[in-house]
DNA sequence: ACGTCCGATACCGCCCGGGTATCGTGCTTG
DNA sequence: CAAGCACGATACCCGGGCGGTATCGGACGT
């Protein structure tokens, strides 16, 4: 039985446009070897040449010719298929949780390809405070959650997009500022910004230096813009991921003997909805800078 | 850019018709888990539930009904192209050679295979002696050729089959018969078959004890049959690969010192012809038993 | 004659799509 | 009710396919 995949179909289509494999293989964004190859295996498998190679570029035979008429219509029937399955399913929709202000960018990235791959799809976010690791994904708020570890991921199913050390939020006149790291000893007898009551137990004491603090008088940070304003104004220090942008007159130095933390995709582990799959493919395939 | 190829589609609809993922994946040829992870992925593609699981097999939801119903139209004008491209092209007539009957089984098993999946295509077989070892690709008459090595294989590609040991057939009755082995020192003096005056070198020299024989007198032998034949009643010797299927009273043994020869398929370097490398994939992937 | 511009080839690394073994679960059955 | 069974799901392995980079060969056009 031959098997030929519309990708192939569409790689024809778009070098029989171009008359050039190269100029093909670049709206393809690809180059040109795997396209040649890709060309040269659609031959093979209709058993049948589709093109003239010429010096400066190609020609499509008759055959190409009548593969070129007939596809197009294969290819406009294949999308009209895809969203008529889409219509029948309903317009199912999508809450998807994220951290606080702690994933803004990685998440509107992979919304908008998500959007832009189901565009049938309502998609809503839900932006959580620092106080609820899973990002509403406990409390059934949210389908998918983009956040950080750690927590308590019992249940919960995660896919890490990013790790990043996480170190020490201070003043630029601190007497740590200059340094290249430091270690928690260091930083004993410091005031913490204080995460809300009743959060993940493991998430709290990994982001407030173990939590040996007497924070009662801090006031609860619910954004990480509340906690890096906490520091500039009150003395006060906090943890962040080394890769978090900072205002002016703040720095960030490596915590060097505390793990890194993980950005993350997290679902609940029982899951069968495709499209929180859907999301997760998204987020597994694009590149997070 | 969503990628569905025509295979899952084809997946799908045996298992919408089977309502059983195990039973579809037998017609299918397959095992159930990599069936259940290709409709999973289907599914994530679409993002769109298609089957409902129960414990007794799966049923179709509203969505899987509309991509059944959508389907078979679009895998029937996948089919309709490829035989309308095909009957564009012409019906390109494809020549193989074969190497006397050296080939025969394996032959018969390509060709089929071939026909099989290139319908259209006008099949013709040109059996050599054993004269030529590149079954007439050399001179031309051939596109592709079923035969062994070794021979001069300069602008000439190859594919292995199968790689078989070379062993002396000789009579039952013979001193050596009874021999797990026997290395060519064993063979001095023997009287060999003889090829037909002009063959390949290298061929000559491989398949006839070194050449370094009286063998003026033997009649020329043009296909493994004759050569059989002259062992049985001239009491001369010839070499054979050793799954040779030889008639009552010869026996083979093993030459231990001689490099195992080849079953290939062969086609000229510089081809362009579809229809030759279809010939060559269809060799690459069935089992050569 | 040589540079340039094609497509073709060689080779590499990763992912996907096959496989086997095993699990979880809901229904059946003694 | 416990045990077996039947089904799909999961975990893991392995080979092949499809991306990539580097390079080749050949046909023009100065």
């Amino acid at each position: 039985m031959l098997e030929v995949d519309l990708r192939s179909l569409r790689y024809f289509i778009t070098v029989a446009e171009e008359r050039h494999i190269g100029r093909a293989a670049n709206r393809l964004h690809m180059t040109q070897p795997p396209l040649s190859r890709a060309i040269r295996q659609l031959e093979d498998e209709l058993g049948v040449l589709l093109f003239e190679r010429t010096p400066k570029g190609v020609t499509l035979t008759p055959a190409g010719k009548v593969l070129y008429d007939e596809t197009g219509a294969l290819l406009g029937r294949a999308d009209r298929i895809r969203r008529r399955v889409a219509a029948a399913a309903g317009t199912a929709p999508l809450a998807i949780g994220t951290l606080a202000d702690a994933a803004e960018q990685v998440g509107d990235r992979l919304v908008s390809l998500f959007r832009a791959r189901y565009p049938h799809v309502h998609v809503s976010i839900h932006e959580s405070g620092l106080g609820d690791p899973t990002a509403g994904l406990r409390a059934g708020l949210v389908d998918v959650a983009i956040t950080r570890t750690p927590f308590d991921d019992t249940g919960i199913s995660m896919h890490v997009l990013r790790s990043v050390p996480v170190g020490v939020v201070m003043r630029d006149d601190d007497p740590f500022a200059g340094h290249a790291s430091v270690s928690s000893t260091d930083l004993a007898g410091r005031r913490w910004v204080r995460l809300p009551e009743g959060a993940d137990p493991a998430w709290a004491a990994y982001w407030t230096g173990s939590g040996d603090n007497d924070n009662g008088a801090s006031p609860v940070m619910r954004t990480i813009q509340e906690c890096l304003q906490a520091v500039l104004w009150n003395g006060t220090s906090a943890l962040a991921p080394i890769d978090q942008p900072l205002p002016a007159g703040l720095v960030v130095v490596p915590l060097d003997d505390r793990p890194p933390s993980d950005l993350v995709v997290a679902w609940p582990r029982t899951v069968c909805s495709p499209l929180v799959r859907g999301f997760v493919q998204v987020a597994k395939h694009c590149r997070h800078t």
